[in-house]
DNA sequence: CATGAATGAGAATTCATTCAT
DNA sequence: AATGAATGAATTCTCATTCAT
């Protein structure tokens, strides 16, 4: 067996049971010890694989913002001309959100409340830069609006994000063709 | 003296601390006694208020969003063309979060974890009807894409969110440029 | 009016309430604010009838002790033979604790916890003097055991309080028949 | 180690914490954190033997109860004649009353308040079954007065919890010779 | 006399973290 | 490495009592 195998999978398991239940109760009203019973190890058990608490949710914010960022370019290379990558990184991110549920809710939990703090967000940020990148050689090309990143961002990305919330919370069903709709409607807010 | 005057400014006094304290510290990281101190009253004082802790909240979160609703159909009038109104309210709300940074980032945070809870939520977003009426009636003429109304929020109205987090946390300025471009974007994404 | 009237209806209403909600909460979970509530007064002014929540039970308890021998001695007089003289006394306390429910159940209460302490306990007993002298009588006529009044009273009185509770707990129906078969048993308990 | 010792020590421990406790001062004035601070642990270790403070009590109310029946028919057996069935549990239960003062009096608390609940008490009683059997047998052979079991109660065994009270407060002494004559008494007013 | 808002000490309970095994 | 009993500080909430009106 491999080396890290056993107490890989323990430190796995713990990561899914924080995100699960800090996804249902919030970080504060998740107790230690209910994360512990739910990963199927004892409470002191945690702490071997995290210091305490903040390091925990820290590291499982982390893992979880790179496995995100990771599945975004899957499929994109630079050579893409700029509308194509776009396409493709735009639709990985739909694809992960609504595969991905607990993942992209757990996410978009840390990203709107103080539970991670801003050193660690920006550390998960990092893994972003092909996509302003890209983002960068449109506006070069004359095909992407001469605007801010972050308002790039907040009309062709981030909106995916409500749009999974309202399905998460079941007043929406986000179809095959609502994503195709969605993505037009992303495209079109921030091509020239 | 005013009726509801003194109780009122208590009342006042408590739902304002809980704002602040509730952003900076999220809502389980945030004593009842550390609310009645920044309110200047005792901790037993907060329960001739409200009946416990989360009826404290749900209460915060329904003044907010009905302050922002509020807020959000200033100068509006169903008289407007589709165009005109929806630039009115769409300069509201990102006037309202910009202006009133704290209570915008105190709904974004609540509507984005689990501690207010669904009916809650519901009964908050009632008032935001009239803007779906518009959003009807440019349909029926021919303005606005005939998309789910999910749809046409999320890529007009939910990235100002993203704009406001960002000047928040100081990587970004809304100056008036940003805002008119931001329109433009929001516009172009749902008109047809 | 009686001058003292108003003032006299608000006390017994203030009695009133510590019997009910102690009996059926228990001393100490009976908050001020509900006797209060349940008179039909302020909080505040039971302060103006009683000291404290001490004083309070302390002169509710000797109200009702008193009420109670006051009640057992009816009818009584010293010239009665100690037969009839016992069995007046010990009817009449058995038609209390039937009729006047909650104050026999209150006095258990007091009599069987630490809620009063002794010095008024002790205050509470002088008044069944007669019927510890009326023993000692029969005692000196042979007709009564020559044993301690405590024990005369553990079996003669006290098992009057054992019917009533049963009764009051709905397992046991105290009929006129098992009153007369109840007090045979205490007269045959004590006689010689 | 014997696996229970430590864990039953203190559990031990808590439970007569408890009893001496909710003597002395009744149950709502005994704080869960002198229970622990008696039974020499810290408070929240309380929580990892009882529920909580009604679980507790519930069950101390339980063991105390059976240590109680337990001890009432020591030597005791149904070949034995009524009458000499009926004074082995009389002076069991005495001796137990007078013995075990502390647990004694800590039943007779909770008999008499709203401090365990009916369904509790039900379950505390039925271990008493033997001493029902042994009058019906004596009713049958007709030695017994044929009257309500409760009646027999109040009358014979109800009286000892008077006379250990009194004992308990100092204004009386229970000694062999009381015992003997209150025996006599208990039978004298059950026998036909 | 009467009120009831306000207080703040104190209660029950939880939970992150430690440490002996 | 792993356990899980134990800790005790921190949290929510209650309630006897006071006092300005």
């Amino acid at each position: 067996m491999n080396i890290t195998s056993k107490s890989e999978i323990k430190r796995k398991a713990l990561i899914d049971a924080t995100i699960e239940l800090v996804n249902n109760n919030g970080f504060h009203a998740t107790p230690m010890s209910k994360i512990a019973k739910m990963a199927g190890v004892s409470a002191g058990t945690i702490y071997l694989y995290f210091e305490n608490k903040q390091d925990l949710v820290d590291q499982v914010y982390l893992e979880v913002k790179a496995a995100f960022t990771s599945y975004a370019f899957r499929n994109y290379n630079e050579e893409m001309s700029v509308e194509k990558g776009f396409e493709t990184i735009w639709k990985n991110i739909a694809e992960f959100k609504l595969k991905e549920v607990e993942e992209a809710y757990f996410l978009s939990q840390c990203d709107n409340t103080p539970i991670v703090d801003e050193p660690v967000r920006q550390q998960g940020l990092k893994h972003l830069q092909p996509l302003l990148d890209l983002w960068e050689k449109g506006q070069q090309q004359g095909i992407i609006k001469k605007v801010s990143p972050y308002s790039l961002y907040a009309f062709s990305i981030y909106p995916i994000a409500f749009l999974m919330n309202m399905q998460q919370r079941g007043v929406y069903q986000l179809t095959p063709e609502h994503i195709e709709e969605a993505y037009e409607m992303a495209w079109h807010s921030i091509k020239n």
